[in-house]
Order: structure tokens, then C-alpha cells, then sequence
RNA sequence: CGGGGUGUAGCGUAGCCCGGUUAUCGCGCCUCGUUUGGGACGAGGAGGUCGCAAGUUCGAAUCUUGCCACCCCGACCA
């Protein structure tokens, strides 16, 4: 159970998005460094998420399957942009057996049981899949292959952060095989539109769409699209990552195919993912100092009913009436809590569900019971009305609707309050100093210059935006005809 | 990997500097009663390898040494 109170986003945002992601019930340390427990309240939120994507990947043609999680240590190195990408952060398996200390002092590892080759606990599964890739493509008539696997991976990173960055974390790794590098493309791009569509749609959170730099290029990737978003403290996260992997993988695992001509060709590729990550995009872009905000399209929970009741006639009442209201919800697709719970007084009840994000909350008692009305609150704005039953429902359904594009509308503002252009490094440092956010700047596309912004802001090029065509002076080389990108301090 | 911190009941903590009855307090939990429109109140009750190991001592949560774990800040990071 949560106890009260947050620390406010102003006086210390990293603690209060730790204690927010406790207090609302969304997840805990383990006792294993690094690694988190999703609770229930927050894995709902994740199932929404899922199911929501898994839909959208459907109806791009996509399908799932599901690849193991070891890997053959060779088979990591195959390719070397990506082995030196990942090598630094991999779990490794070196033994498949445990035995009895002699001492007594419980279990050892089985030196005997000393694997011939090590396996690798996926951080990405690239290369099992290319290397099963192979054994099904032999013919351009093979081709597109367009798979999908929700799984868990590892990464041994230095320092976690729950859902932002944690060793171990859920995700989906999106896996196709293409006869032409047009085709490749089209499908990275198209996969970075669906992230975006949803970002936008379903999450209410806007995204930037673009390019990452070299120098943040997924290790093996070719070309690497991104969503960026911003959060409420004026860093950047990006939410998710679609790659061109051009013939790399396909030449690293010798997947070649016939052409209708019957030459043989190599392979091209992409890979996309989003990961539990998003669910610190969702906390961070929309919960305020009294707990989360839950988009509606996103929360497990859409409506909570309260009674406030003084006698069992009085709680009898309220009920049947509930009852009623409840599967006119039900009915038309809306998640509905009857919390009748005794044992919590209604005020308690109350922050209870503002901390989780409930994105309405409806108390019915004595007085609304005498006069056909309920009391509606909503989360977003901790407005609250005295509405009529009359049609209620219904103006529950066009309020959750509301309530999903105006916190869509608030971040877009937010977002769009937070790009400031920069004409001098300089500028950039003291804008990033100051309000933070996102800051334009005209780059030469050298990656030395990168660095050296890097080293004076601590902002790296988040992305090279695909819609933005202006060129102008590079605030560092001075080149003309530089590339306006975007900067920011990031997650 | 560098810096800082923490480890005492389910959670949060006091006690540690300066060793000494039965280890403090709050939340939560159980029982009973009263309550219920913004985190209720009373009475009673249960719950402890004081992170682990060794040492010093008549005596260790407290001192010493070693170890382990986690958190925070930084560096790193598809």
C-alpha cells in the first residue's frame, strides 16, 4: 500500500519519479542489482501497451514467433560493429550445473559442467534470427519475411533506472528480411510511423521523428530512425528505434536469396523495437506532484466508483445504482472499479486513485442518490462537477475521449514551448542551462564537431529530423549549408 | 569504474559518536467497537538471525577487520 504524499517534480524530478513509480504500485527493486519487479497495477498498463502495438504490427502484415534466449558467443562476433556495440554489457552462461559444496555450505558451481562454448543471454537477437534467417530464405519467393517476438533482454548496464533503464527489460524486436534495399527501407520507415502513431495516439505523448547521427547508430545498423520525446524535466528520451541494417547481417550469417533471374543476392534487413522504457516516457510526460496520469486509451482502470454511504440502506442504494451505470460502461468498452471497499474512508480512497492515475473518478452518496446526480472528478485537471445520471454514461465516454486529447494537446504544447534555436554553441549551453529541452542548431554532420558540443553541453544530437529541410551556418565549423538537428540532454 | 550513502519487524525509522535492563517510534497487519462527501478514532494484540563473518570484551545493534547487497550522483550506454 502506498503512504502519502510525493516530493514535488520541482525540487528534486528524479525522486519524485522514483517514489511515484512505488506509490502508484508500478514496480520495485529486486534483489537482484539492476533488475526490477513489474507489479500488477504497472504490468496492466504494459499489457495495454502490448496489446495495443502487437495490433498495429498485425495489421502491418507482421507475425509472432519466438527465438531463444541464449546465443553461441561466435555467433555474436559475426558481425563487428555489433559485437563491439554490445560485448561490454552481455550476461554470459558458462556453466549448465550446480552441486553441493563439500563443505556444506550449499551449492557451487559444477566445474564439470563447464559449457563447450559460452552462451550469451540476448541483449538483442539479431543474430539468432539472421542465423535462422538463413535456413528459410533461399528464394526471392521466401521473401518479405516479417516476424515479431515480445521477450525479455538483457543488457549489464552500469547504472539503472526503473523502466528507463534496467538490466533486465521487456520488449518487442521487430525482424524482417527484404529482396531490395527500397523495400528495407520502406518497411523501417513505415515501422518508425506505427511507433509514432501510437506514441501520439495512444500514449498522448508527442514524438519527433528522425535520424540518429553515426555516432548513436545502432551497433550494425546502417541507417537508424528514431522517436524522441521530451520529458516534464527537459531531457530527452527516446522512445523507441527502427533500423535500416542495409546487406550487414545477411553477409555476417550468409543469407543470400535467388532473384527471379536466378542470381544470387544477399539479403536486406531491418530491426525495430520499443521496450518497458515507454512506460518512463508515460510517467514522466503527463504525472503531476500528486501521483500519475494515466492517458484513458492507456489505463487499466478507466472509471473508479466510490460510494459514501452512512448505513447498509444507504450502501444498498448506491450499489444497485452502480450496478446499473456499471454495465452501461461495460457495455460500451469502458473499464470500471467499483471500490466498496470498507475498510478505507472515501478521502483515502481518493489519493489513493489520483496517485494511480485513474483518469476519472465518480463518488456517489447519500445526497446525489436523493438527487439523481453523481460527483465526476477527472485526474488530468483534479476538476470535479455534479453531473445528472441522465445519459451519464455516454458523457463518460465523450469525457475520457476529451481527457485523452487535451493531455495529448498539453504535451504537444509543452513540447513545442521547449525547441529553442541556438545560433552559437554558447547559446546552446546557457538555453540548456536554463529551461532545457530540445535545442535546434545547425550541425556540419561531422562527428568530431558532435563530440566537441558534447564535451562543452552534455547534449548529444538526438536526431536529425525527417521534416526538417533548412540548412544554415554549423555553430562550431562554421560550414554553411549545415543540417539544423536537434540537441538535447538525454535519458 | 570514481564519489557519496544505506543495511534494525511487511514498509519507513530512532538508538551507534560515548558498549550495559525487556531494541524506539510511525505506517501497515490481527481482534472488537464507533466511523465513512478529501488519506478516521479508541482499546487490545501479533510480529526482530539489528546485512553476513570473524575479532575485542564479563557483556556488541553500538568498537575493530573483512565481506556482501542495494540506492543516489557522475562516467558509460542500442
Amino acid at each position: 500500500m502506498s503512504s502519502k504524499g510525493l516530493i514535488k517534480r520541482s525540487e528534486d524530478f528524479s525522486k519524485w519519479y522514483n517514489d511515484l513509480v512505488s506509490k502508484a504500485d508500478l514496480a520495485e527493486h529486486s534483489d537482484v542489482r539492476g533488475c526490477m519487479i513489474i507489479k500488477p497495477y504497472g504490468y496492466a498498463i504494459w499489457e495495454k501497451i502490448k496489446d495495443q502495438l502487437d495490433l498495429m504490427f498485425k495489421e502491418t502484415g507482421h507475425q509472432n514467433a519466438y527465438f531463444p534466449l541464449f546465443i553461441p558467443k561466435s555467433y555474436l562476433s559475426k558481425e563487428a560493429d555489433h559485437v563491439e556495440g554490445f560485448a561490454k554489457e552481455c550476461a554470459v552462461v558458462t556453466h549448465y550445473r550446480l552441486k553441493n559444496a563439500e563443505d556444506g555450505s550449499g551449492v557451487v558451481v559444477d566445474p564439470d559442467a563447464k559449457l563447450e562454448e559460452e552462451l550469451i543471454v540476448r541483449p538483442t537477437s539479431e543474430t539468432i534470427i539472421w542465423n535462422t534467417y538463413k535456413k528459410w530464405i533461399q528464394s526471392y519467393r521466401d521473401l518479405p519475411i516479417l516476424v515479431n517476438q515480445w521477450a525479455n533482454v538483457v543488457r549489464w548496464e552500469m547504472r539503472t533506472r526503473l523502466f528507463l533503464r534496467t538490466s533486465e527489460f521487456l520488449w518487442q524486436e521487430g525482424h524482417t528480411a527484404h529482396a531490395t534495399k527500397e523495400e528495407a527501407i520502406e518497411e523501417t520507415e513505415k515501422m518508425l510511423g506505427v511507433y509514432a502513431d501510437f506514441a501520439q495516439q495512444h500514449m498522448a505523448i508527442p514524438v519527433i521523428k528522425g535520424l540518429k547521427t553515426e555516432n548513436e547508430r545502432f551497433a550494425g545498423a546502417e541507417e537508424t530512425y528514431c522517436i524522441e520525446a521530451l520529458m516534464q524535466d527537459g531531457k530527452a528520451l527516446q522512445a523507441g528505434t527502427s533500423h535500416f541494417l542495409g546487406q550487414n547481417f545477411a553477409k555476417a550469417f550468409d543469407v543470400t536469396f535467388a532473384d527471379k533471374n536466378g542470381k544470387q543476392n544477399h539479403v536486406w534487413a531491418t530491426s525495430w523495437g520499443v521496450s518497458t522504457r515507454l512506460m518512463g516516457a508515460l510517467i514522466m510526460t503527463h504525472s503531476d506532484d500528486q501521483g500519475l496520469v494515466l492517458p484513458p486509451k492507456l489505463a487499466p482502470i478507466q472509471v473508479v466508483i466510490v460510494p459514501i454511504y452512512k448505513n447498509p440502506e444507504q450502501l444498498d442504494q448506491i450499489t444497485s445504482y452502480a450496478k446499473q451505470l456499471i454495465s452501461e460502461l461495460v457495455g460500451i468498452g469502458i473499464s470500471v472499479k467499483f471500490d466498496d471497499d470498507d475498510n478505507k474512508k472515501p478521502g483515502w480512497k481518493f489519493a489513493e486513485y489520483e496517485m494511480k492515475g485513474v483518469p476519472l473518478r465518480i463518488a456517489i452518496g447519500p445526497r446525489d442518490i436523493e438527487n439523481k446526480t453523481v460527483e465526476l472528478a477527472r485526474r488530468d485537471d483534479l476538476s470535479k462537477t455534479t453531473l445528472s445520471q441522465k445519459d451519464l454514461s455516454q458523457k463518460i465516454s465523450k469525457l475520457l475521449e476529451q481527457i485523452q486529447e487535451d493531455l495529448f494537446r498539453k504535451s504537444s504544447d509543452f513540447l513545442k514551448d521547449n525547441i529553442t534555436f541556438a545560433s552559437t554553441v554558447e547559446e546552446m549551453n546557457d538555453i540548456l542551462n536554463s529551461k532545457s529541452g530540445f535545442v535546434e542548431a545547425f550541425w556540419n554532420g561531422d562527428s568530431e564537431t558532435e563530440q566537441k558540443i558534447k564535451d562543452i553541453t552534455k547534449a548529444t544530437i538526438r536526431c536529425i529530423p525527417l521534416e526538417e529541410k533548412s540548412t544554415g551556418k554549423c555553430i562550431i565549423s562554421g560550414d554553411l549549408n549545415s543540417k539544423k538537428v536537434l540537441f538535447a540532454r538525454a535519458y
